[in-house]
DNA sequence: TAGATTGTTAATCGATTAACAATC
DNA sequence: TAGATTGTTAATCGATTAACAATC
């Protein structure tokens, strides 16, 4: 996917760093106060060098011989992510998915204030989502010039998405999560990613059919 | 995240083969018979050598001098990820996300059938979702013993997603689209796929602030 | 035939991982 | 100090892409 990648950070490590952050907090509840990478790569499966690596594109972050501190590290990784800070996030589409990643937790959880839902259609303008009042799709660029929001989630149908793109640039976006299963189309300054569910799913088939010749239940976990 | 590659085709590859794929279905509908595969590269921007590459692992699907011809090939690709044929589907967690995605027409449009919904939560088994009633987790291994399903959607609570997976396993799932954000640990026969909404922020987030001093509204699309 | 485009080889690029000197 | 573990270099691995002979 020709996503922008202006900076010499693999994108892989960041994705990686997001996860590290997750288990880093799963260490903190169980009150673990210094891990070492070794012990990343036993609990996570991700290679203990990797993990070194991955950190070391942002700085030092460790104590030769003791390790790395969780919530010190927690809170690194958090901002080299810039999501220590909050984020306004807009999200264009409120539908079925919409509408469950709108109620999602874990968006509020990781500083993510959605602070706006759009739709074109006026059967569901004017109506409450969870707590937001559903907007014109229209007014997005009216309405972002006061939000500043520069992340976009894209919950529309593919046949909307290019147009709704363009349109959410225009407004002042610079980074969307596309969930519509289509290529987009951005100008180089523009990010984005994609979630395609059923690209996931043939992923998953496609496994499924060359590796198990018949069902085969088992017990055993590995490591 | 350490996936299990037990074959020779890189995982890209098999990502790319699902986005040829939902290409090839615009191409049909617009009425193009063949297509080349610069054609391809200047359309999705995936490099046209990357494409007669990700082919060439499982065969000859063009004609010198003419280039591939739409619908062999998407019948072609269907049938090397096994789409072509119906993959049932059992999905694990009757939530906000879960009704979502049962609710998805892009599922049954690839011939991915749902076949059963299951939760824990006594006060939703037994309702019905779009048109599925809920079903007892606990009862997922009896169930599936006739419906024989090899995939499952994970759309549980992170603190219940290992143990659902380790029944799910028992229960004969061989491969799992997990939408909880942790790590789940699976014997080596068994694919997952992670979908994580706030690690793909996380990424997005990540760019907007190293590469946007300020607020640049633009017009101008690429290509 | 001449022109176009494939399938594949070889070169390039980039990411992962092993190894180890530095250091707590 | 001796043991442990980091940060980083260098080696390895694997994926991407350019180049081109084969061929329609």
């Amino acid at each position: 996917m020709p996503t922008v990648n202006n900076s010499k950070v693999p994108v892989p490590t960041l994705e990686r760093l997001a996860t590290y952050l997750r288990y880093l907090l799963d260490l903190e509840h169980d009150n673990v106060e210094t891990i070492s990478s070794a012990e990343v790569e036993k609990q996570t499966g991700i290679n203990a060098a990797q993990f070194r690596k991955d950190l070391s594109y942002f700085g030092e972050f460790g104590k030769p011989g003791v390790g790395y501190n969780v919530i010190d590290l927690q809170n690194s990784i958090s901002r080299i992510l810039k999501i220590d800070q909050e984020q306004r996030i807009l999200l264009i589409g409120a539908g079925n998915l919409g509408s469950a990643l709108a109620g999602y937790p874990g968006l509020r959880e990781h500083k993510f204030n959605l602070v706006a839902v759009f739709d074109n259609n006026y059967a569901k303008i004017g109506r409450k989502m969870w707590d937001h009042e559903i907007l014109d799709f229209a007014r997005v660029h009216e309405i972002n010039a006061q939000l500043k929001a520069r992340i976009a989630i894209l919950a529309v149908p593919r046949n909307a998405a290019q147009s709704v793109t363009e349109e959410l640039i225009r407004a002042g976006v610079h980074a969307i999560l596309n969930f519509a299963p289509t290529i987009l189309r951005v100008p180089p300054h523009v990010v984005v990613r994609n979630v395609s569910f059923v690209q996931e799913l043939a992923v998953l088939s496609y496994h499924l059919s060359t590796e198990h010749p018949e069902n085969s239940p088992s017990e055993a976990m590995e490591d």
